[in-house]
DNA sequence: AAGTGCTGCAACCGCGTCATT
DNA sequence: AAATGACGCGGTTGCAGCACT
């Protein structure tokens, strides 16, 4: 006589110690993963999702708890300014910070801070929309594409679409060229040769016709994306790396 | 001391991606 | 190839605590 399986209702709203308790103890000897079964076997009435963030962001061994330094406000800056919203990138930068963590403190934080000194330097160009971080977060969920300026120095645009064929000298580059938008970097300072990239075959099939058009793909471009912010965040000179 | 507004943080929600079937 | 489920990410919300009046 098998009835349907009723959902029991979840719990929502803060944890209790007693439930981080069950939840540790659980982890520790089931492991990570399956999280939608956790709290049927755990006794738990939270959900999957539930159980996993509070795992990570606070149950987790090694999460460091407590005040940024100042290292870890500058890093976040840095990166926030090179990838945008993407949290769990900085994150993985910053040992013992969550994804959440970096977040909100950017959110309560950093972004009054940035804001404040963006008001200072900008003028009045109508940037707004590309600079708006919600914007860069939507448009720019793939990795920045590259381009080099006719003067040797290189460029990263840090709110368009990766997947976008960059055309050499486009009316559409010189119209993005702005702080805070496009970053200036110096590409003899690293060990990456733009050639190394994989040309996607939209691209390679002629879309724009011109050779100096990349299409970049997600992945290896991450890649390539974590060396130049360890450089980037630590001064380029690599003296501490 | 009480009321109100503000701030910071924990947690939830919706959506996208990836793996499996 | 399509469907499904699990996981991960970023945005948003709700609430507790603090500051101010």
């Amino acid at each position: 006589m098998e009835s349907k399986r009723v959902k029991p209702q979840l719990k929502k709203n803060l944890w209790k110690p007693e439930e981080d308790l069950i939840l540790k103890n659980y982890v520790e000897t089931h492991g990570e993963g399956n999280w939608a079964t956790v709290s049927e076997r755990s006794g738990l009435m939270r959900g999957g999702k539930s159980c996993r963030l509070r795992w990570k962001n606070y149950l987790r061994p090694n999460i460091k708890r407590g005040e940024m330094s100042k290292e870890e406000e500058d890093l976040i800056i840095r990166m926030h300014k090179l990838l945008g919203n993407r949290w769990s990138l900085i994150a993985g930068r910053l040992p013992g910070r969550t994804d959440n963590e970096v977040k909100n403190y950017w959110n309560t934080h950093l972004n009054k801070k940035c804001l404040l000194g963006k008001r200072k330097a900008t003028n009045s160009n109508n940037h707004e929309e590309e600079d708006n971080d919600e914007n860069m977060n939507k448009k720019n969920k793939l990795g920045p594409p590259f381009h080099s300026e006719p003067n040797g120095s290189s460029l990263i645009n840090l709110t368009s679409n990766t997947k976008l064929g960059l055309e050499e000298g486009s009316k559409k580059e010189e119209s993005t060229v702005t702080e805070g938008n496009w970053m200036d970097y110096d590409a003899s300072s690293f060990n990456y040769d733009i050639m190394d990239y994989p040309i996607m075959p939209e691209a390679a099939a002629g879309g724009a016709g011109n050779s100096a058009s990349f299409v970049f793909d997600d992945e290896p471009l991450i890649a390539y994306m974590d060396s130049f912010i360890l450089l980037e965040a630590f001064g380029c000179g690599g003296e501490e790396l």
